[in-house]
DNA sequence: AGATGTGAATGAGTTCACAGCT
DNA sequence: AGCTGTGAACTCATTCACATCT
């Protein structure tokens, strides 16, 4: 029905399964391949194909948020891009600021670089008075002090946190009263989230151990 | 019942799910820090206080492994502390090999250090000459041809992906070769494993493009 | 009494199977 | 004929509720 496509932005902000926005992403990724491969049309199931993946769980995915194929056809790779990348909200540029300036930040700061797909770091801030002024990779670190003027001069939306365990919560709390709009948690602690402020973890040492279980 | 706890073993190689492990290493980590604050008992309703858990999902996932605590009165903070580092392989050392000296690889040297946790980086490679036998953080970077060999003297036992997307696979199926016994992926893709070689995906720009997702 | 360990009930997520378009 | 979109079946995970033990 063509008004039931229409429909797709009544339920665009409800409750998505993070599984499901995690794998919507991925889909993306292939289709960017599939652009760079000349591809135009594909089906689920080829997709499924060649990317590993299960192409019920495909059309399931994409179902949500209206009907993006072609019955007996199968998916307009283009059009699709351009939907899923408006949907996930990667039609534009997204200002990210670091918070701690160790180790990992510094890391972070390198290997994201200037820009990173969307995302481009335009700050970092840290409490230390020795790394204060000091230059990261294009960038003056400027002292967490100043955050609120830091996210406002910068317009920064999303906080990457890259501090000790101990000073996560308090940091989160200080971003989400800057005013910043996500907050990516690198510290290995579960941080108290604010309903406005969405908070994604990705905790390395995890990882590490999960992996450390199959080899004892 | 006495044996119950003996039959533990039978049960450790058994699949367990992904999420349990998480939250087993989760719970570790928990345990150490109730350790340091001096607490030497604590009931699973406790723990799920401090720190936002669940205390029936900390019972079924100790349950799953053997009855550690004691009806009536809870677990012993030191006691189940061990059980868990062990059950997790984490009362050793693990050695890990990175692979891909980009901004990323240098980056996770760097933040991994010579010592994190119970993980110690040993050796870096690269395919590219002129990173090859450069210092990054104590480690001289080596040639992926010598793969093998840099596994065998260093005794890595988890390989660092942080190589281009393209050339995740073939670098995956090297280090299966090489001997390696589990793998964790940066690059962004879907790695085809082998049934004993555990792979786990650390995913940035996906986490990135999740939390954008709230920003439309 | 008070907390664990666990079957039973519920809920979330995935897969199946097919009706409905093109 | 072929592929999407989707209710129904199924599997996996979490929560409930209580018997069991100290």
């Amino acid at each position: 029905m063509a008004d039931r496509s229409d429909h797709r932005e009544v339920n665009e902000l409800e409750e998505v399964s993070p599984l499901t926005l995690n794998r919507l992403s991925f889909y993306l990724r292939c289709l960017r391949h599939l652009q760079e491969s000349g591809v135009s049309r594909v089906s689920s199931q080829e997709m499924a194909q060649r990317y590993h993946l299960s192409a019920t769980q495909i059309r399931k995915d994409l179902a949500q948020f209206g009907e993006f194929g072609i019955r007996g056809v199968g998916y307009d790779v283009d059009a699709l891009a351009t939907h899923l990348s408006s949907l996930l909200g990667l039609d534009r540029h997204h200002a990210l600021l670091i918070v701690g300036m160790g180790n990992l930040g510094s890391a972070l700061a390198q290997y994201l670089g200037f820009n990173y797909g969307s995302f481009r770091v335009v700050a970092a801030v840290d409490n230390d008075p020795r790394k204060i002024g000091r230059k990261v990779a294009n960038l003056t670190v400027r002292s967490s002090a100043d955050l609120k003027e830091v996210v406002r001069e910068s317009g920064a939306e999303i906080g990457v946190l890259a501090v000790p365990a101990e000073a996560a919560q308090e940091n989160y709390d200080a971003l989400a009263d800057a005013g910043i709009k996500g907050v990516l948690n690198f510290a290995p602690v579960r941080v108290k989230r604010r309903t406005n402020v969405p908070l994604k973890n990705v905790d390395l040492r995890i990882n590490l151990e999960e992996l450390a279980f199959f080899l004892r």
